[in-house]
DNA sequence: CGATCTATGTCTGTTAGCGT
DNA sequence: ACGCTAACAGACATAGATCG
């Protein structure tokens, strides 16, 4: 079995001889073998909310193209493009070291960036070459990032109206879904939780029950918008 | 514990082969 | 031509090992 660097590597290889290729494939949806660039949604997707689902997010290129903006902005080591990229999406997307260290390591193989050795780490500087890349995908870049975090706002916005955030933060700091240091009372944390248990134990349901479920909670939302009038 | 690297599993889309 | 399905391939996450 071929393993997955070795995959990688051989992908990265294609990419790296047809460089001139590649910049012309970014823009465009994947052709030939069909997936890869543009599949998180380039500059030219629409709407931002199709594919949302867990699975890749970015192209390699893609990927490149933004590990690229934040070694311009300071020189990174590989855990810091992760936490940088992650705390920029609000945790929505944390690439794994599987993507993160060989992007790295074809960025330094293709003389887009410079390796400095710090102790055990390697410090990951942009180079002329990268740069220049980098500003001829400006607008792409731009696009990705722009995405990216819109996405991670939307997202937090979500997790904070079903409660995701304050679950994900109870159970950082060891305390209980229904406490969430005061923001909200006790009683509306476990209305919230019930809510969201009562939706998951009918995922799946007919069309004619969903349809109840869907006028109850525009029902509810239209009682919590009027207040208390 | 942070940083890096490696092996393996999973998911998803494509391709090819087959029968109708 | 069309639809179905198994095999295949690509992209990625995850777990774990290693090192300092």
């Amino acid at each position: 079995m071929r393993h997955f660097f070795d995959k990688l590597r051989e992908h990265h290889h294609r990419h790296h001889e047809c460089r001139e290729d590649m910049l012309h494939m970014i823009g465009r949806r994947g052709h030939g073998h069909g997936r890869g660039f543009g599949r998180f949604g380039g500059a030219d997707d629409e709407g931002g909310g199709r594919d949302f689902r867990a699975g890749r997010k970015l192209s390699s290129g893609d990927l490149q193209l933004i590990i690229l903006s934040l070694l311009e902005e300071k020189p990174c080591h590989g855990y810091e493009v992760i936490k940088a990229l992650e705390e920029r999406t609000n945790g929505f997307y944390a690439p794994s070291p599987g993507m993160v260290y060989p992007a790295l390591t074809y960025l330094e193989e293709t003389g887009q960036a410079s390796v400095v050795q710090d102790g055990n780490k390697k410090q990951y500087n942009i180079t002329e070459e990268g740069r220049t890349w980098l500003n001829e995908n400006r607008d792409r870049v731009e696009a990705i990032l722009g995405r990216l975090t819109a996405i991670g706002d939307k997202m937090d916005r979500i997790r904070e109206v079903f409660g995701e955030k304050l679950d994900m933060h109870a159970s950082r700091f060891g305390m209980s879904v229904e406490d969430d240091g005061g923001r909200f009372i006790k009683e509306l944390n476990q209305a919230r939780s019930a809510l969201k248990s009562a939706i998951r134990a009918h995922v799946g349901a007919g069309e004619e029950e969903q349809r109840r479920i869907a006028s109850i909670l525009a029902e509810a939302a239209r009682q919590i918008e009027a207040g208390g009038k």
